[in-house]
DNA sequence: AAACGATATTCCCCTTGAGGAATATGCTTT
DNA sequence: AAAGCATATTCCTCAAGGGGAATATCGTTT
């Protein structure tokens, strides 16, 4: 019954936002930061939960964490995503947050870096 | 954000196993206690937690109460349960519950009373 | 190596909720 | 009205987990 497992990690605001947000693509620690508006300790520990049950692996890019949804969940938890996808839809503050995303970082879409601070993470090594 | 307290519902293994033999149609309390095999507190109190959100509504029916699950759920809640349907389809435990509630309660079909005591409930006033 | 930046972890307090024994409630039968 | 059955509620104890301040870690920059 690892269902259960999954849906304590669902029975949380925060976590769910999170959630919401990664199904943009991979972030790191300081997108959410700023997106949900939430101090870093709480951001982090509710990541070390999610990470901690596998509904979010994690890859570290120099100073950065970046975290994102598995690459190929479990039947299960891929249903529940899906169906998260769904509600979040409808939802004036999941909207929201994408819409801030969009807005705080337009450069998501180049997986490189975390995009927080461009002109050091060129330095990253290929 | 109700959709969190949809997910507090489903974070028990036991409101788990309810929900899902609710799935096949209205249920009585000694229902839930013969097929779940878990004392009647613990029963008890799961539904009035599921009820308490709205999961789940009850049913007076002379000495039983008698479970369902809403008529009209919202989306949420109905995308939800068709999400645990679907997961439940594919476990092993949630199957030996149904099994098991269709050998105990084969004539639950028959919406009339809960049947735990055929002969008594045939009294329940029109 | 020292300072720094991003993130993680620890410690503390507080609330929620699970489990169980005992008891209460509500209907029904006699 | 008294007894009986199905179910609900109360009281208690205990563990999980959320929130925050302070601190630790780890990689980078100078």
């Amino acid at each position: 019954m690892q269902l259960v497992r999954i849906y304590e990690c669902l029975c949380d605001r925060t976590r769910l936002r999170i959630l919401n947000l990664l199904g943009a693509g991979p972030l790191c620690v300081c997108h959410f930061q700023s997106v949900l508006r939430e101090p870093q300790v709480k951001i982090s520990k509710h990541l070390a939960y999610l990470r901690g049950r596998g509904l979010v692996v994690a890859e570290r890019r120099a100073n950065w964490m970046v975290y994102s949804l598995p690459a190929k969940p479990g039947r299960a938890l891929a249903a529940n995503l899906a169906c998260l996808q769904d509600c979040a839809a409808e939802d004036a503050a999941f909207q929201r947050d994408l819409v801030r995303l969009r807005r705080l970082a337009p450069q998501i879409a180049d997986r490189s870096a975390c995009g927080c601070r461009p002109a050091r993470t060129r330095k990253v090594s290929p």
